[in-house]
DNA sequence: AAAACGGGGGC
DNA sequence: GCCCCAGTTTT
């Protein structure tokens, strides 16, 4: 039995930038280099079971019409079912977006706010849209943990949880709140690339010397 | 904790 | 056909 030094926030996160450094951004990467909150929170909401790819090109035909709360809440309802269109959910996603987006306007004077609570009751919203949120949008600390980060925290080693909510608690414990904000991204995109779900390239990946590849079975 | 939700895209 | 997808809600 031998004991695996502890990864540390300093030794990880660097790698991790070398890894996205590395690769072009995704696409939904690139929709979330906005800083507005609604949109961010509008592009969670479509990006539920839904490829990046395809929450990308949604969110831009969406957002070419009504970007802003007020003129969202102002569309038909099927009329932002068409523009999100082909993304999964979508007539339950375009009911979501318009309510929340009527709820803004009615309740938060027309702007997203940026308190987690407040997210967390809008139709939709869970915590993976609300940290992304907070921390995107407003620069308030939060880990957003979506199935990568999940997945990636657990085989790692760096945590060992069963639910996403549990891997963000966890996680916090782990990393230095200056890294909370970013890690998201940095693992998302090292999940996508090297650390994917099976048969991961842990080959050419810059982590594997401390790696704790808890349920890899097969790798290339 | 597990299933339902609910649908297109890729192979 | 079958499996996947940067979750959320309900049972």
């Amino acid at each position: 039995m031998t004991t695996r030094p502890p990864i540390g926030a300093g030794w990880l996160v660097p790698r991790l930038e070398r890894v996205r450094a590395g690769v072009r951004p995704t696409t939904l990467a690139e929709v979330e280099r906005t800083r507005d909150p609604f949109r961010l929170l509008v592009a969670c909401v479509i990006s539920l079971r839904t490829k990046d790819a395809v929450t990308a090109a949604a969110s831009a035909r969406l957002f070419a019409v009504a970007a802003t709360p007020r003129a969202v809440a102002a569309l038909p309802e099927t009329r932002v079912a068409k523009l999100i269109f082909p993304a999964g959910f979508y007539n339950t996603k375009a009911r979501q977006i318009r309510e929340i987006a009527r709820r803004i306007v009615a309740e938060h004077g027309g702007y997203v706010p940026g308190d987690r609570d407040a997210l967390l009751a809008f139709p939709g919203v869970g915590r993976k849209t609300a940290n992304l949120v907070l921390g995107l949008g407003f620069g308030i600390p939060a880990i957003c943990v979506d199935t990568h980060v999940h997945r990636v925290s657990n085989r790692l080693g760096l945590v060992r949880t069963k639910t996403p909510e549990q891997t963000e608690y966890a996680l916090e414990e782990v990393l230095p709140q200056r890294y909370w904000i970013e890690i998201n991204d940095l693992m998302v995109t090292f999940g996508q690339q090297i650390c994917q779900p099976v048969s991961p390239w842990c080959s050419r990946c810059p982590l594997a010397a401390r790696c704790a590849r808890v349920g890899v079975t097969h790798s290339r």
